[in-house]
DNA sequence: CCGAACGCGAACGAATTTGATCGGAAATCT
DNA sequence: AGATTTCCGATCAAATTCGTTCGCGTTCGG
């Protein structure tokens, strides 16, 4: 926990540890090395070196090894915490998967829209997609959980955002909790444009997490009708939990390459298709 | 305490918190390129480069490398964010202005969270800038109406990060609103660190527009504590809404360009300065 | 008491990063 | 459409950092 270094004062370079002087294990320097990185996310090699009172190469050697372990990560210079940086990696590479499909429904839903609706858009990287598209429409009234969809939507004058409150979920950028369920008790707006990650005709859309779940069921239930923003990689997969039922399902946006069979399910259940051809 | 940025590698300095800034990783600055490119949707080239402080060289370096990783698209005179060229309204500037003194107060308010604090975070680029400091510390549970802020802590999964609801004010990605105003109604945190246009010892933190004024002072109700974080452009101006007056405000972060005379007036009411040294 | 093993620091070549410059391409203006 | 301004790509040079080898001193086992 606490080091009391033995002499910390002017060691001169060319001083060795040859004065009885009790030497600072190799464990010390290190759990050390961990600490300030710790504290301060990214400390340069040459502070480690000064702060220990080691050589550089010492200290080279020491983040080799506390790398090696997972404890930080290793850059030019010096030394950062592990995951801090080179975030969201997996993220955005959802945003450039299969983009032509997104943009496709995407293009189709927003006809579904018209000038002066007030519309509730969930989060997901298809109903920001679909957000883009809204910026045309005049006197929109757009609420929504997702940081991404209120950005995208942020500088268009002509549409006013509405948020939800919430505890932020930073893997998705969007708000949940009772406090994100709760400031949409009081709402009602006509449409509601919600993705998901599996939508079957027996079970309807579902997500495999209970919070998200959660927001998701308020949002569908502020709307009038409910849009399902789905390609075709979601239709007919069956995640944890349950959020909108399927004849609580108005309409369906999704691309030709979904499995047939469930579309028609939907379709004998009262959703309405709308197929976007690639 | 000098900030003289190239360290003399010859003093050997027993303070293990080394005064002499860090040379800032590669890893660090693309990390923050993305963040900017994803907080304006499309940010140019010299901006960029003016924000990281490095050559416009560099800067197309790193963008080549991050749009190979499909993190961003980049195109004559910038970058913006993947999937769509959704933007057009030009490259916002408002980036980076005194960013050498923006990140000194940043630093110096850091001092002021501790480990297992509930704050309150305000909009502003000083706050968000503050906001990435936060990220060290451990169980910290931010309240804020930022997006910037909320965006810039998003990943760090020891914060826990709440957002007011609220109508978006596309102009500076933030909160405002009754329902934004209601939604600070019940909290109750340790410190507000919240900025503002004008900061003056008579009539305290102001600022030009109402709705804004509104959520900063419910920001500032809901803490105990009021930190103001004002670089010395703000320092002894006045603008027309009052947000928090002089006696409410605990304390003052700014840089050592301000006005001595209003400094010392506002010590005089019993605010605590923090002057950082550019 | 002695040799081997180990940790640490110094030195030097190699590799990486960064900034500057210049010709050519692209966009904008007239 | 042509001219001009701006921006991009590539090569080069300087600085810094990294990896490796070697030497020195200490410690441990016999």
């Amino acid at each position: 926990m606490n080091f009391t270094w033995p002499v910390d004062y002017d060691r001169d370079v060319s001083d060795t540890q040859s004065d009885g002087r009790r030497p600072v294990f190799a464990a010390e320097r290190r759990q050390r090395i961990i600490e300030l990185v710790r504290a301060n996310g990214a400390v340069s090699l040459r502070e480690l070196a000064q702060a220990v009172h080691s050589s550089e190469v010492t200290v080279r050697r020491d983040l080799r090894a506390l790398e090696s372990e997972g404890l930080l990560n290793r850059h030019h210079g010096g030394a950062t915490l592990p995951g801090e940086l080179s975030r969201e990696a997996g993220y955005t590479q959802k945003v450039s998967l299969e983009s032509a499909e997104k943009a496709a429904i995407a293009d189709l839903a927003g006809a579904l829209v018209e000038d002066g609706d007030a519309i509730v858009v969930g989060p997901g990287t298809t109903t920001q997609e679909f957000a883009r598209r809204l910026t045309r429409h005049a006197e929109l009234a757009v609420v929504t959980n997702s940081l991404l969809v209120a950005q995208v939507l942020s500088a268009s004058p002509r549409v006013e955002v509405m948020l939800t409150g919430g505890t932020l979920r930073g893997s998705i950028l969007a708000l949940v909790g009772s406090a994100a369920e709760h400031s949409l008790a009081g709402l009602r707006v006509r449409r509601a444009f919600i993705s998901g990650n599996g939508l079957t005709a027996e079970r309807g859309l579902s997500t495999p997490n209970m919070q998200v779940a959660g927001v998701d069921r308020a949002l569908a239930g502020a709307a009038e009708e409910v849009v399902v923003l789905a390609d075709h990689t979601k239709i007919g997969v069956d995640t944890m939990v349950q959020t909108v039922a399927p004849d609580r399902i108005d309409h369906l946006v999704t691309d030709d390459a979904a499995p047939r069979d469930v579309l028609d399910d939907l379709s004998a259940r009262g959703v309405r298709l709308h197929v976007a051809e690639i």
